[in-house]
DNA sequence: TCTCATGTTGTAAACGGTTTCAACTAGGAG
DNA sequence: CTCCTAGTTGAAACCGTTTACAACATGAGA
């Protein structure tokens, strides 16, 4: 079933079905109709890999997700494709669950798929040299993760800030012993929420070293890092996490050990996940603008893409938003 | 950068070439070597276009996703792409986000990537046009929603059975009038779940009608219906709801107006979201069996593509699993 | 030395579209 | 009637690969 069948169908040349399935103009109203019959006989469909080897694109770009538990990917992809639909492109999308070897040969899967535009969301250990191999073949943006001396577009939101103000908003309360769940270090955005964290508790803390407990970013090792946290001697008033799971792990775990969130120890997350309103004590978290995150990186994509502006150095960080709830509720100021 | 200047640059001919970029035997080591060289020298990667157009395949699938939020689409995901992987195939995504109109255009967007093989995953309401659209070009395969008239490959877990169990159980715990909370009604699995629900209820109610209250699927329609369900004359005491969101919805809704759960009402869900077991109480629920709903569906698939086995009629049905948690569990069995 | 099998390499024809350019048509202006 | 223009249409080149087949070289066996 290809152009040349309708064509004889429709009695007329190759060139001018290309021309009916594409709208050209140029093609007299009854000849078309022809045309457009015969295909329909047929059920031609035209094919994507002719089409984009004569010349044409696919106008599709690409994207590498670790996974789809947070809610944050979700909206981060709904940002994505409504940017970039409403120019015509489309978004696919590859999991690469996590794992690192993984994300390598999805990425090379999308890339073999003709895309014009690649997007890396936050990404593993390897994604760097991924993102720069990708990146000499077609403009790449990466979203919640830095690109090393500004390579290729980068799109994050202010980490450091998001925290340093859920941290300031804690102190205010009172609170003057707290203690930070970090995530796997190779995420730059984790590294920075610790530093945004670091940077208030310390001037509070009379040169106390910040606690930091380390944690993988999943629920179970938040619940897992509450003992941890009740075990030091100086009595933690507060805790920061670098995620919601983790602080909903922690908040359980608090729980299930008989301490009461918030009115023993304050709990806060990170990232806006909507899980955060369906959990009570509800979840004091810093919001992601993940959505227009999705937003700005298609915009990035689409100046290079329509309008051949180059990827080096371009990046946009946007603000997070601090959303107290229930689980930072229950101390008053003391100020 | 193209097969040619490999060719030019190493002194063979463009067949040499690409009998070493694909491993075929029958070149000579040293000449072999030449090409090796000269194409790590120019970067050269084979375009998969042309490759496509000259009879090869892409060896990849495609998968309609509604939206991210459900861990069920991750776990399917998950299965569907491990089994896929071990074949050699590789999975590409595209989000529909619950729009009707947006699953007919990423549908398309799909298929003009050179898919081999379509899997939908639950879908709206015309989904079912869709796939039949889809499957006049590759396989076809739905994930948890029936295909009418076996058209096409389907895996389906046993939502009237998971239902009807988890009706028995709080039947067994004593439960005599209880409400089912169900979801849009052009979803077959929550009409399925219904049923389960519909079937056990009715022999222990002496003949009064199941109660049914129509929620949307998401948690603040599960919310907002809480408030019916205590509106009614006779008094429930126990809820099942066609999925855990809606579950959650209506745990805080009771909770919000003065309802213990699960002392004065119990309450089910159904899929098996992990989130049931990162709140308190922690949910009942009818979980299914996602990520090997997956690897079905990737079998059937598989058994198309490799073996030529044709998709009609082909369905699977996996049992789901009832797991008792604390939402139902502050009643005793009275019997 | 001749023949033949074997191993290596090159030529050219697909694959299914898009697009350039030339050719043809019809109609209006001069 | 001739010339020119605008509107249609078709022939053929091209996109970058794979692959069937032909061609050639080499060494062994007769």
């Amino acid at each position: 079933m290809t152009i040349r069948d309708v064509a004889r169908r429709a009695g007329v040349s190759v060139a001018t079905v290309s021309r009916v399935v594409n709208g050209s103009k140029g093609v007299r109203p009854d000849t078309k109709r022809r045309v457009v019959e015969a295909i329909a006989d047929l059920g031609f469909a035209p094919n994507a890999a002719a089409r984009l080897l004569s010349g044409g694109s696919h106008k599709t770009v690409g994207a590498l997700v670790p996974g789809f538990n947070d809610s944050f990917y979700g909206r981060v992809i709904r940002g994505l494709d409504d940017a970039l639909a409403s120019s015509g492109y489309a978004l696919i999308l590859a999991c690469s669950d996590g794992s690192d070897e993984l994300e390598e040969s999805q990425c090379e899967t999308l890339l073999s798929k003709g895309i014009d535009g690649m997007v890396f969301i936050r990404g593993g250990r390897r994604t760097d040299s991924l993102a720069e191999k990708a990146g000499a073949r077609v403009p790449v943006v990466s979203i919640d993760r830095e690109a090393p001396h500004g390579l290729w577009g980068s799109v994050t939101s202010d980490d450091r800030q998001g925290s340093f103000e859920m941290t300031a908003r804690l102190v205010s309360m009172g609170h003057r012993r707290m203690a930070f769940v970090g995530g796997p270090d190779y995420v730059s955005a984790y590294r920075e929420r610790f530093r945004g964290f670091q940077e208030r508790a310390e001037s509070v803390e009379n040169g106390a070293e910040p606690l930091l407990f380390q944690g993988d970013s999943r629920y179970e090792s938040g619940y897992a890092l509450a003992s941890d946290l009740l075990g030091r001697g100086t009595r933690i008033t507060a805790v920061l996490c670098a995620n919601d799971y983790m602080a909903l792990g922690v908040i359980r775990g608090l729980q299930d050990s008989g301490v009461l969130v918030p009115a023993q120890v304050a709990v806060a997350g990170y990232g806006g996940e909507e899980i955060g309103l369906m959990v009570r004590p509800s979840l004091s978290t810093v919001s992601q603008p993940a959505y227009r995150m999705g937003i700005a990186a298609s915009e990035l994509m689409l100046d290079s893409l329509l309008k051949g502006i180059g990827m080096r150095g371009r990046s946009v960080t946007l603000s997070p938003l601090v959303v107290e709830r229930d689980s930072t509720g229950g101390r008053r100021s003391l100020s």
